[in-house]
DNA sequence: GTATAAAGTTAGAGGAATCTAACAAATAAA
DNA sequence: TTTATTTGTTAGATTCCTCTAACTTTATAC
């Protein structure tokens, strides 16, 4: 079984390799906070329980029981957040750290109880997808606001930023996931838009923010 | 801070000096499931940060300052039984070694939020009290069930065990805390004792039981 | 009150996870 | 294509928590 330290290598990994598939040391030694000869030691362990695939000076790969694993660490985290959120009431912008911790607690019953109370959510309360038991995970879909046109009607529905300054920006705007939003136009020169949601008749949003915003279009 | 071993020992400590206020190494060892020199070592580290009082060849005793941090930790473990408990539909049996993982994590917020929840308890789901956030724990005066007199009525008000045996014992005999119970004879031969309850007319407890049941006198 | 047993200590080692310093390989720039 | 920069590796050390083996002190029994 994995220990906390391997279980926050895996988590980094599966988050990391849901754009690409390979990892480089750096990049993984800048994510978990450690130097590289860190990393570089750990991932030849992790190799050994045969949880990543790994050669010298390449990047890391993870196999499928890593991938397997890490999402079931992923899941714990996410239905976490959704019971912080949803069943203890904390704002979407407190639940990271307190999930990071919780996320290694080794108690099965306790994350099932914690599904069955929320009725088996299928998105964490930033829109991210929570792996089912067997550590599948559903691709949504989604597209970015930055990429929407000007007449679009357009539903929030995920972040591609969880981190809480900008949580804590889309609260200040009182964004909320599941809002219609109009695009009422797109600013060429640098790519800002406005819309309107809610009682918010016109709001500028800046290309920075459009891109972190994944949104379905209205049909 | 404490790591969580060293919060184990801290707790461990507090659990035993409840009694006797000196615990010998042997003790901890035997509860915290180490070897003697482990402790040894771990306990001249403890000695340093000012949380226990420790010559060679002497047995332990906790500073105040010890004697606070185990509390709050304490405190923290019993706050997640009842919360298990009370607010997610666990059986007593089950949650000891879910609060076990759960105790060391660093994030008051949390905590309070659960206390707040459960409406501030003082008491655990096995009668034990729950140390306020000063760390101080209010002394519960409770009379072991064995030293009843026949004709008494009583309380069933806290456990002196708490293992999972002694609770699906309990569970087998539906014996719930806040029951009624009347003590109808004592066996001189081996102090077991009848008693009624709820719907049960005629129950026999071992000696051994009843040491283990804490109640209160009705008047 | 000595002898035996139990409890406690010291010494030395090992695994996990981390670091820094020094070196090697791969990539980017000139 | 040589040079410089970035990235990755090795070696060696450190801290935390643990162990076993050997020894010492304290407590118990006769």
């Amino acid at each position: 079984m994995a220990s906390s330290t391997e279980e926050n290598y895996l988590k980094v990994l599966f988050n990391l390799t849901q754009e690409k598939t390979e990892v480089p040391i750096s990049e993984l030694a800048t994510h978990l906070g450690v130097s590289m000869p860190t990393v570089n030691s750990m991932i030849k362990n992790m190799q050994k329980n045969d949880w990543v695939i790994y050669e010298k000076y390449k990047p890391v790969t993870l196999t499928e029981i890593g991938k397997k694993t890490a999402a079931l660490i992923v899941r714990k985290h996410r239905l976490t957040e959704m019971f912080l959120v949803n069943k203890m009431g904390f704002g979407w912008e407190e639940v990271h750290e307190i999930a990071e911790q919780i996320e290694h607690i080794h108690a099965k019953k306790f994350f099932e109880r914690m599904d069955e109370m929320l009725g088996f959510p299928t998105v964490d309360p930033h829109g991210s997808p929570i792996p089912d038991k067997q550590g599948r995970i559903q691709e949504l879909h989604y597209k970015n606001l930055s990429l929407a046109q000007a007449g679009n009607q357009v539903i929030l529905s995920a972040l591609a930023d969880s981190s809480s300054d900008f949580l804590e920006f889309l609260n200040s705007r009182e964004l909320k996931l599941g809002m219609e939003l109009k695009i009422l136009s797109r600013e060429p020169y640098d790519s800002s838009m406005t819309v309107s949601y809610g009682d918010r008749k016109s709001e500028t949003l800046s290309e920075k923010v459009c891109e972190k915003l994944l949104v379905r279009l209205v049909e």
